[in-house]
DNA sequence: GAAACCATGTAACACGTTACATGATTTG
DNA sequence: CAAATCATGTAACGTGTTACATGGTTTC
């Protein structure tokens, strides 16, 4: 149930179009919900029909730019959805799965792709320091943004335990 | 596509019904990637049909134990797919999500959720390092049981950094 | 023999992925 | 006007979730 909520979120911060929040997916709103843009105009379809959001523009069909943004509706089903409890789901990562594979097959030969891994974890990782130089310059007061860089911070965070692990792991193989 | 591949490999760990199948992704192969009885009956049913896995046992429909087994080829498409690249995914987490909803709505009425999650982490983290107490005491020699190890300290290591991040966000709160 | 539990299954739906289709606008 | 790009969409399929259905075995 994340993604409407997800795009609500986009569409407060800044009214769109699908393509728009499409490219939003692939940066920003991304490093935590990846979406394709298949996925956001059905989604968006939804919405409107729900009553939460509501297109502007041409309107009719294929290759006429909608913008759409959020109504006083979207709003509130969004604020329900942030106070409600939710518990975290446990983790699901095909690579350990890989590694408890190959225990039980015998097999020794993961070396090069935890390296790989190493090296994508490591550009992920510099992408968002670089983010939070650009954003979160120490100068600057944070109290409005606090929130947005405890988000950053977990992504950070996150990619340093990846790193810290695969180097621990490549060193003992 | 990794559903198939948890289950050839808890059926080479031990061969197993489907009930137990279901026991076993509540625990162990659960931890990091799990699974309802209604998928592992599905997937048993389609490996079934691709001839990677074999049925013994009463056989006809409900009510009656079937035991799994893997057969070669079964063998041969897990050995395939451990030998994949196959890139990380991205981040998909619910908490964060809200955490920029909550952001962009202007609430702050989420340290109680973040204390439930920080509880919740401690508790696994807590069964983490008991599994690891019992199953990987340090006087024994890691040699076979290597991957092993090093998929629970992923888990431990990840359970540490939410209890940190946890922390320090409610710190701020 | 009723209740609890072991065991296997169906159905419907929500969500995510991949491939493909179509129209509008800009640029050389 | 051809190609590239912007923009919206359909279709098919695989995976995950929730609710429900059915039969067999043990235990009180």
């Amino acid at each position: 149930m994340s993604l409407p909520h997800a795009i609500l979120t986009a569409l407060l911060e800044k009214p769109s179009s699908g393509l728009e929040l499409t490219r939003r997916f692939d940066r920003s709103i991304g490093f935590f919900w990846s979406a394709t843009h298949q996925q956001i105009y059905r989604e968006l379809g939804r919405l409107e029909g729900e009553g939460l959001v509501r297109a502007s523009g041409p309107g009719a069909g294929r290759g006429q730019r909608k913008e759409y943004e959020v109504l006083p509706a979207g709003r509130e089903r969004l604020r329900e959805w942030v106070g409600q409890a939710q518990d975290p789901k446990p983790i699901r990562d095909p690579l350990l799965l890989r590694l408890r594979a190959a225990a039980v097959l015998g097999v020794d030969g993961l070396g090069e792709e935890l390296a790989r891994h190493r090296e994508l974890h490591r550009a992920q990782l510099a992408e968002y320091l670089e983010i939070e130089r650009r954003d979160f310059p120490p100068e600057r007061a944070e109290t409005e943004n606090r929130l947005q860089h405890m988000v950053l911070q977990a992504g950070i965070q996150l990619e340093s335990f990846w790193l810290a692990w695969l180097d621990q792991a490549l060193e003992q193989d």
